[in-house]
DNA sequence: AGATCGGCCTGGACGC
DNA sequence: TGCGTCCAGGCCGATC
């Protein structure tokens, strides 16, 4: 499922490729998640951004190109990495032409025209073409809170949101208000890290800076892995992330923990499922 | 207004 | 073998 390390793992693959190039043409399986997708068409990509779970492709002409991968939400390159060919689930695609050519209807059209697929089974994912920075309709990504690598994330600010919260502090951080990008996989890490049962509504000063060091940690550790794969999640190349392996909380249930050998306890938290240390998270 | 819950969507794991 | 049931869960809209 992918989280802000594997966002940013595509990111950092599909931006280079994107950059520059002309959209010359955009085909969709209708979708209720995709929005005035063909307004793209005859639109030049400036640049890739990411936001939280979001990658935002700047496009010429005031707009934007928002992308949720959902859960399993994959971009690929017709015909490269390991011969790609499109499938059932191929539910958009980018024809690309090239930097310099202008745009038109025949752009990008001929023999090594660039294709792009965006590959989703479980229809989660969300493409959606609007005004640059209109988010109506697009209530998470409005509202969404700091960047958790940046100076905007303060450990402060961080703490004085978690004591106004009511909610228990597992999916608090899942509504993506307090920090952008934690999901599932990563908040029952940082939650095991600092030490804090997922439930607790109420978090002191102390375990909430915790709580701020081991989200940055956790998300800084799993990049540099190139994100964590089950069974979904693929990079632009078609290869996985290597950060499965490290996981100490998520997908562990019954398993010990790695600080003090207790069997790691699995509940359903808020609809998710949720794996933590009843003894190192007590609350 | 903030919190909570159900729906969306599909393949795979599991039980009988 | 084959069928039915359950599970994974991010986001969104409805409701409390």
């Amino acid at each position: 499922m992918p989280e802000l390390p594997e966002v940013e793992s595509v990111r950092r693959q599909l931006g280079p490729r994107l950059q520059g190039r002309w959209i010359s043409s955009v085909s969709a399986q209708p979708q209720l998640r995709f929005r005035a997708l063909e307004r793209a068409a005859g639109h030049r990509v400036l640049g890739l951004r990411r936001r939280g779970k979001y990658l935002l492709g700047e496009l010429d002409g005031g707009l934007e190109l928002v992308a949720h991968l959902g859960m399993t939400g994959s971009f690929r390159f017709r015909g490269e990495a390991d011969g790609w060919r499109p499938d059932a689930y191929v539910r958009a695609t980018f024809t690309l032409g090239d930097s310099s050519a202008a745009p038109g209807p025949h752009a990008g059209a001929g023999l090594g025209a660039t294709v792009l697929d965006f590959r989703d089974v479980r229809r989660f994912g969300t493409l959606a073409v609007v005004p640059a920075g209109d988010y109506r309709g697009l209530v998470t990504l409005a509202a969404l809170g700091p960047e958790p690598l940046s100076d905007d994330f303060d450990p402060v600010r961080f703490h004085a949101a978690l004591a106004r919260s009511r909610m228990a502090v597992k999916p608090w951080l899942l509504t993506q208000r307090p920090v952008a990008g934690v999901g599932n996989i990563y908040a029952d890490e940082a939650l095991w890290r600092a030490r804090i049962n997922p439930h607790a509504r109420r978090v002191g000063r102390e375990r909430s800076t915790a709580l701020w060091t081991a989200i940055r940690e956790v998300l800084s550790e799993a990049i540099e892995r190139e994100g964590t794969t089950f069974r979904d999640y693929r990079m632009v190349n078609g290869e996985s992330g290597r950060n499965a392996d490290f996981l100490v909380a998520y997908g562990q249930a019954g398993r010990a923990c790695r600080r003090c050998g207790t069997a790691l306890r699995k509940v359903v938290l808020g609809g998710r499922g949720t794996t933590y240390c009843p003894w190192c998270q007590r609350r």
